[in-house]
DNA sequence: ACCTTAAGTTAGACTTAATCTAAGTTCTGT
DNA sequence: ACAGAACTTAGATTAAGTCTAACTTAAGGT
């Protein structure tokens, strides 16, 4: 549940898949979304080309590589509670930071 | 530039070719990547199977409905340059907010 | 003006992520 | 052991985005 992984439902299907070649790809993505309703598993929204899913569940923010795509976690730190006065009639879930830039590795690459 | 459309490549693609029925997808996807590339529109990044754009580049964070999917600007305020610590050798380049839940229409119908 | 090259655009094929479907399998309660 | 519910499967389908090769337009040089 600690685990820094952000797998792509396809990832998870090789994953599970390694060990037991039958999985189909709608088991995949039911399990994936039954275990999001149940809260264990949570839909990070890091690219708008595929999902990626975390065991993570501890509240924590997210750091995107432009360049790899890599998804890094970030510890978690209060966002100032200011913004609720503006939401009007909104109901606020979540409330998440998304950090953008390069990843240690592209950064230095880029030296 | 500050209207709040957050239109998706497809949208564009049609408003252009209300116009002007001429346009091919790979026009519309190049000259977006081109204008993003240009920091004239931003890409938003807001579920993982579509991609949205918006002109609106000045700060602001995004409002998005779980239910609905309806992405709305929340006026910029500044998050706490605390996390820049933890952030060991990666670059940043933007930090944004993600307030996801229920839009006000979606939180009326739910009651 | 005319030619050449570069840049941009087109239609449509292709790729990839995700969902849907219909048939088959497993589980549960009696 | 059986009926019905719940789950899983393979593969078709859909949707977003990319790629390609031919075509069009723009720009520069003579």
């Amino acid at each position: 549940m600690r685990s820094p992984v952000h797998a792509t439902a396809e990832e998870v299907f090789e994953a599970v898949n390694r060990q037991d070649p039958r999985a189909s790809r709608a088991t995949i993505y039911n399990n994936l979304r039954s275990l999001v309703e149940a809260r264990l598993v949570r839909e990070v929204v890091a690219d708008s080309r595929a999902a990626r899913f975390e065991a993570h569940i501890e509240k924590h923010h997210h750091f995107i590589c432009d360049q790899c795509g890599a998804v890094e976690d970030i510890a978690w730190f209060d966002v100032p509670a200011r913004d609720r006065r503006t939401l009007g009639g909104r109901t606020v879930r979540d409330c998440e930071l998304t950090l953008r830039g390069l990843c240690e590795n592209c950064a230095r690459a880029q030296k």
